[in-house]
RNA sequence: GCCCAGGUAGCUCAGUUGGUAGAGCAGUGGAUUGAAAAUCCUCGUGUCGGUGGUUCGAUUCCGCCCCUGGGCA
């Protein structure tokens, strides 16, 4: 099974009680949690989940690999005779998993910083128009202004010599069981998520966040440019310690970009197909669910899914 | 108490030589196939502090009042 949710939305929390109630093992989707030494700012929990520090930050975890590490995970749980949960918030990893990826070449570091620096100094739309003219049909489906989408159709075009249809026509669909039970986790109100995610930032603060992101800032082979160090809150820390803002005006645009990940998250959820949704309150207590089947009585997630599993 | 500078979108501010106003940020909705906690797109009516006056017409000019910051007492 499956518990997806926007961040801070108290998933995790759920995600482990039925891994003990169900003799399960729990495989983080999130493209944060792999990275060792992104620990308080991630939220990292302290319960075993496989994909956790399997990455140095210094490099690029990528979906593909989260498809070959997840199913690999997958397999080693089902050996063990063991029930597989599936926890994480990066929906993408997610639709890579359920769904598949197209076979494709990897990204070619070379290819891609000459396209950059072309995208930079002729502009993006320059760019769109080379795509306009290899792959008419990539070029009408992004926009002329999205930098990463751009070289990656370039990239694809230039690399295979076909077009991103004809790659994405050659998906193969994933034969497997894990979306039997998708569920999503969340405030009803988004204004109690907002809350909960000012209140988590604060407490990653105290338990020595901002030394965290000193530690990594003081490593010379990290640069701000690299995905972990993107990362929702560790980026805004890199900047105050850049001198670009004070600490808080760091962690009001830290609490902002959160509150931005969350609604990218909740535009996921929305058009999942066969999504089930448990609705929570201030207090993590479930309020509100929309499961089909029998409707047992609602004291906590935990009970709900646990009914509704047996 | 007096003097000065301000009071305009949730926040920071711009602007209207008088014809009821616009940026950034925040927020919203969307996109998403090896960077995805990334990246990109859409959406801006708010008693222009209050109240009188001048005017065809005031957020803009004038008077008074209130509030904030600074200075002088």
């Amino acid at each position: 099974m499956c518990i997806a949710g926007p961040t801070a939305s108290g998933k995790t929390a759920l995600a482990i009680t039925l891994a003990e109630a169900l003799n399960g093992e729990l495989v983080s989707v999130d493209s944060a949690l792999v990275y060792r030494g992104l620990d308080i700012g991630s939220a990292k929990p302290d319960y075993p989940h496989h994909l956790v520090n399997i990455c140095d930050p210094s490099e690029a975890y990528s979906a593909s690999r989260f498809v070959d590490d997840a199913l690999q995970a997958i397999d080693g749980i089902a050996q063990r005779g063991r029930r597989p949960i599936l926890v994480g918030g990066t929906m993408l990893y997610y639709r890579a998993l359920l769904e598949g990826l197209a076979p494709m070449p990897a990204a070619d570091p070379e290819l891609r910083a000459e396209l950059e620096s072309r995208g930079v100094s002729e502009g993006w739309p320059a760019l769109h128009k080379e795509l306009e003219a290899l792959d008419p049909g990539a070029a009408a489906r992004i926009h002329p202004n999205h930098s990463q989408r751009l070289v990656r159709a370039l990239e694809i075009r230039l690399l295979t010599g076909e077009s991103l249809g004809e790659v994405y026509a050659r998906t193969v669909a994933r034969e497997n069981d894990l979306n039997s039970l998708v569920v999503a986790v969340a405030p009803r109100e988004r204004a109690v998520l907002h809350d909960r995610i000012s209140r988590r930032f604060d407490h990653m603060m105290d338990a020595g966040f901002l030394d965290e992101v000193r530690a990594l800032y003081a490593r010379d082979d990290l640069r701000p440019e690299l995905p972990a160090m993107r990362a929702v809150g560790y980026r805004q820390l890199w900047e105050h310690l850049d001198s670009e803002c004070s600490l808080e005006e760091a962690i009001d645009r830290g609490k902002a970009a959160t509150r931005q990940l969350a609604k990218r998250q909740f535009t996921w959820l929305r058009k999942w197909p066969d999504l089930r949704w448990i609705y929570t309150d201030a207090d993590n207590q479930v309020v509100a669910h929309d499961f089909r089947e029998s409707d047992p009585p609602i004291d906590n997630p935990s009970d709900l899914l646990l009914n509704y599993l047996t």
